[in-house]
DNA sequence: CCCCTCACCTGATCGC
DNA sequence: TGCGATCAGGTGAGGG
């Protein structure tokens, strides 16, 4: 399903629901849905339950639940004592949806169908809520890792199974100018390039297709022989794309995907390339092509996209 | 080190 | 109603 737009969603949706939230019982429906965790499930289920969730973060298509370091009661109370501060969490609950995953927090009594890790959560001011971890082809996962430091930014922290994978674009940090200089050297197609998690984060199948088509760039476009204008105008496309799609709730096709509320999002009516082979090119109005690259399926307009 | 292919999985839907 | 084929928005291990 998810792409940066839809994982931003659901991180939007979980982050004013679950911070501050108690991790009472954890049920593992199916195991396989930790592929990501390092350990046994019993591991999983030991080290969380009981943990605090200490806020909602996310780069690229991956999201992170901190874990609340346990406050430690000061011995000795006195008028003029500072409250001590938070120590930061050293470990998160990683969440990625692979294909079809979904987070739904629902009341404790409802089930949803494909439900592979159920969390009981119990909020000091929300109550009790359940977190239902859905996915029906289990590319997605849940897993407990360490937090490590990013070597750029003080003080920031991701867990270290994200630590490979690049700042996406709507990250304040992204370095527009290293990806330039990144993009410049590769000796690849534009779209691979824009697919690798590692070289910009949060861009799949449909943001690349929409992009390329609002730039005007052939696919299989050589990353080196791209010049900078066009991958100025590429990159800014990306940025609007994601804000577009972010600002109207993601995109859905049908049920699966939804925000935490199960609500599907409205950008599939904004495509203009996705998905909308033999339809007129907006632009152009000739047929957009759907065409087989990386065992997957790229939409583009023959007549506006090319490789210059 | 870089690039690319492929395996990993299930269930909803569609045509016969 | 049943059955097989088809399809899907991602990722990273491993080979070249």
């Amino acid at each position: 399903m998810p792409e940066l737009p839809e994982v931003e969603v659901v991180r939007a949706g979980l982050e004013p629901a679950v911070t501050g939230a108690r991790v009472a019982s954890i049920e593992i429906l199916d195991a396989r849905s930790l592929r990501r965790h390092a350990g046994p499930s019993e591991d999983f289920t030991d080290r969380l339950e009981g943990a605090v969730f200490a806020g909602a973060s996310r780069r690229g298509k991956y999201m992170w639940l901190p874990l609340a370091q346990p406050v430690i009661e000061p011995v000795e109370i006195s008028p003029a004592s500072i409250p001590p501060a938070p120590i930061p969490p050293t470990e998160a609950l990683v969440v990625h949806l692979g294909m079809s995953g979904q987070v739904l927090l629902r009341d404790r009594y409802t089930d949803d169908n494909l439900t592979r890790i159920r969390l009981e959560l119990s909020h000091p001011l929300h109550g009790d809520l359940r977190l239902n971890f859905v996915d029906q082809r289990i590319f997605g996962s849940m897993a407990l890792d360490s937090l490590v430091a990013t070597p750029d930014v003080a003080g920031e922290h991701v867990p270290t199974q994200v630590a490979h994978i690049a700042r996406d674009p709507l990250d304040p940090h992204f370095d527009d100018a290293l990806f330039f200089k990144r993009l410049a050297a590769r000796n690849t197609g534009i779209k691979r390039a824009l697919l690798d998690q590692s070289l910009i984060s949060g861009i799949g199948n449909i943001y690349a297709d929409e992009a390329l088509w609002a730039a005007r760039i052939h696919y299989d476009q050589p990353t080196g022989a791209l010049t900078r204008p066009r991958a100025t105008r590429l990159l800014a496309e990306v940025r609007a794309v994601l804000i577009k799609a972010l600002a109207e709730g993601g995109t859905s096709f049908d049920a699966q995907y939804v925000n935490v509320n199960g609500n599907s999002g409205y950008f599939s009516h904004s495509l203009n390339a996705y998905g909308q082979q033999g339809k007129p090119c907006p632009r152009c109005g000739r047929p957009i092509v759907r065409e087989q690259f990386m065992n997957r399926g790229s939409h583009f307009c023959r007549f506006c996209q090319k490789t210059r």
